[in-house]
DNA sequence: TAGCTGATTGACT
DNA sequence: GTCAATCAGCTAA
């Protein structure tokens, strides 16, 4: 099962809430890593101050482009960042994703990291979930409703409970409430 | 061409 | 709490 791109062709907040619990699937080769999506922020378009769309018009051809696509860039030369482009092509939103709850292929994970496969900073944090999830550069621009990366819906389970707040690890627009978590999940990246 | 910045992380005081 | 690693893309000249 994967998420259609009508999934994303809506308002970034919408995405970024909904997409907790959806499990992320990373291919590469034989080798799978999933796990359970726990953390997320809402980037929107110009008026977002901390939106790449505002800052970096490098990112415009994706960031307009229609939703459903992985808009992956890097962070201080060290760390890459994962985010799936939502709304309608020709609007700019993003969803970025900063902490996973790993599912499947743990152990890969873990070695990716270099931590014990029971630890639960595997993925939490956008830079050490690209790195668990095996994601790179190569995978801007891809399309997440099929190929090497997909996000499916949300397993059968019960009630989530989500909680929200300001964003973090940003410079400008600190205030906005665009952060969204899975209350008391261990895996997200900070409290 | 040189200098600066950042949606980060991990190591260290 | 501070700090360095490291780079694409922008800005100023």
């Amino acid at each position: 099962m994967i998420l259609a791109r009508t999934f994303y062709r809506r308002a970034a907040p919408l995405v970024a809430r909904d997409l907790l619990g959806c499990l992320i699937v990373s291919r590469r080769g034989r080798t799978v890593t999933a796990g359970l999506i726990v953390e997320t922020e809402a980037y929107l378009g110009p008026d977002d101050a901390a939106s790449h769309a505002a800052f970096r018009p490098g990112s415009h051809p994706l960031f307009y482009g229609d939703g459903g696509f992985a808009y992956v860039f890097p962070a201080y030369g060290l760390h890459v960042c994962l985010n799936a482009i939502v709304e309608p092509a020709g609007r700019p939103g993003c969803v970025l994703l900063r902490a996973v709850e790993p599912v499947t292929g743990v152990a890969t994970m873990a070695r990716r990291r270099g931590v014990p496969a029971d630890s639960r900073r595997i993925a939490s944090g956008p830079g050490n979930l690209c790195r668990a999830l095996g994601v790179t550069l190569a995978h801007n621009g891809s399309d997440l409703t099929r190929g090497a990366l997909t996000i499916g819906p949300r397993p059968a389970g019960g009630e989530l409970r989500v909680s929200c707040g300001r964003r973090v690890g940003i410079t400008r627009a600190v205030n906005r409430r665009l952060r969204f978590w899975i209350t008391d999940n261990a895996y997200v990246s900070k409290l």
